[in-house]
DNA sequence: AATGTTTTGTGACATTTGTCATTTTGTGTC
DNA sequence: GACACAAAATGACAAATGTCACAAAACATT
C-alpha cells in the first residue's frame, strides 16, 4: 500500500486526483495539503500516519514544491518526491534533481501515466516527463541576465525609456539587449521574443 | 442521465474529472475535448452521442470557452453549458452571461460543488460562483470585436502587416484600431493595451 | 602599466508604430 | 435616387523600434 500526500493549490484538481488515486487498491491518500507549508507540517508532525510518497505542484503559495523536496530531502530522506507541474521549465527541472525528487511529471499527461510514474517511484524507480528531457539536454537558455529581465519588462508593455530606468541603463543599450535577443531567438520583435523566451521558461 | 461533454487543456484535469464525473450513477461523459473546437465538432456531428451539459474552461488554444458557449448557444441552445475556470475576471462572466451559459464555477471549489452544480444545472437551474457576484457589476468592455480580434494577435507579436492580413483588412486600419484600443484603455502602446485588456478578460 | 575581455554606450539609418484629420466604401432606410 | 451611418481606407507626420558598426568604460589578469 502507497502511502501518498498531494499538495497542490488548485482545489479542484486536488480534491479530484485525491479521490480518483484513493480508488486504487494499491493507493491511499493520507493527506491534501493546499500549499508546501501544510504538506510539511503534516509530515514532520508525528501523531499523523506515515508518508511513503508525496506528489507536489511546484508553484503554491507560502512554499513551493521545490521548496517542499528540499526541505523532505533534509529532513525525511526516505520519503519519495514527485513533481507535477504545468510548464517545462529547465531551471525548475534542474533544482528539482538537485532537490532529489523521483519523479517530474508535466499536467498536460493523462491520469494514467501519472499512476503508472507512482507506482514506479514507490518500486524505487525514477520518471521524468519526456518532453522535459529533450528541452533539458539540447538547448539552453541563450539569453543573457540583462536580456531576460529587459525582455520580461518589454512583455509587460514597458518602452525602451521605461526599461533602462528600471534597469539604470542607457535606452541604446536596451535596444541593443533586446535586439541581440530578437536575433537569439528568432524573433520579428521584442514582444515575439518575449513571447518565445517565456514559452521556453527563460523568463 | 446526464450526458456530458467536457472541454478543458489540461490534460490531467480533463482526465481525472472525466473519470471522477463517469463514477456517478446519473452523469455519463460522452466525450473529452482538449479546446473549443474540439468540442463544437463533436456536438454538430450528428453521428455523436447527443449531449445534454458542456462543462469547460475558458482560456484554451484554438477556441475559447467563451466562443464555444456562444457557438452552442446560436445552433444548439439546448445545450446547457458551465464555465469552469481559474479567473475570475469580470469581463469572462458578463460574456459568458450574454452567450446564456447556466453555470460559472472557479477552479478553487471542491469536487462535490462541481457535480451539485452540475445536477442543479440539468435540472434547469443556474449557478453562478459567490466570487464572482460581487464583481458584475464592472465595468463594460469598451472594446469593438475588431478591436479585440487585432488586440489579440499583437499579443502574439504579430506586426501590422501580419494582423492586417490575418484580418483581410489594411495595415493603416489596423492602426487604427490598436490606436483606439490604446486611447479607450489609457495604454502608452498596443502590447500594455493587450495587457490590460486580457488582465480584464476582454480578450 | 599593459593586456584582453566583457559590459555598456553612441550614432546613424531604415522600418515600424502611434495619432489624427479626412475620404472612401459599404449598408440600409426613406 | 438621396440620405444617414458605420466600417474601412488613406495620407501625413511624429515617435518609437530594430539593426549595426564601432567607441568607451569597466573589469580582470598578467
Amino acid at each position: 500500500m502507497i502511502r501518498l500526500l498531494i499538495a497542490e493549490d488548485q482545489a479542484l484538481l486536488l480534491s479530484t486526483l485525491a479521490t480518483l488515486l484513493n480508488l486504487e487498491t494499491d493507493v491511499h491518500v493520507v493527506h491534501q495539503a493546499a500549499n508546501g507549508k501544510e504538506a510539511l507540517d503534516y509530515i514532520m508532525d508525528e501523531n499523523n500516519d506515515a508518508v511513503d510518497l508525496v506528489l507536489t505542484d511546484i508553484e503554491m503559495p507560502h512554499m513551493t514544491g521545490i521548496e517542499l523536496a528540499q526541505a523532505i530531502q533534509k529532513q525525511k530522506p526516505e520519503i519519495n518526491v514527485i513533481i507535477l507541474t504545468t510548464f517545462s521549465r529547465a531551471g525548475y527541472l534542474r533544482r528539482a534533481m538537485d532537490a532529489g525528487v523521483k519523479g517530474y511529471l508535466l499536467k498536460d499527461s493523462p491520469s494514467d501515466e501519472l499512476l503508472a510514474a507512482i507506482r514506479k517511484v514507490a518500486n524505487g524507480g525514477k520518471v521524468i516527463a519526456p518532453e522535459l528531457l529533450q528541452d533539458a539536454w539540447m538547448k539552453q537558455d541563450p539569453l543573457t541576465d540583462k536580456e531576460i529581465k529587459a525582455l520580461r519588462l518589454a512583455k509587460e508593455g514597458k518602452s525602451t525609456e521605461q526599461i533602462a530606468k528600471t534597469l539604470h541603463l542607457t535606452s541604446g543599450t536596451i535596444r541593443n539587449y533586446l535586439s541581440s535577443a530578437c536575433s537569439k531567438l528568432n524573433a520579428k520583435n521584442r514582444v515575439e521574443a518575449a513571447r518565445i523566451a517565456h514559452q521556453k521558461g527563460w523568463l
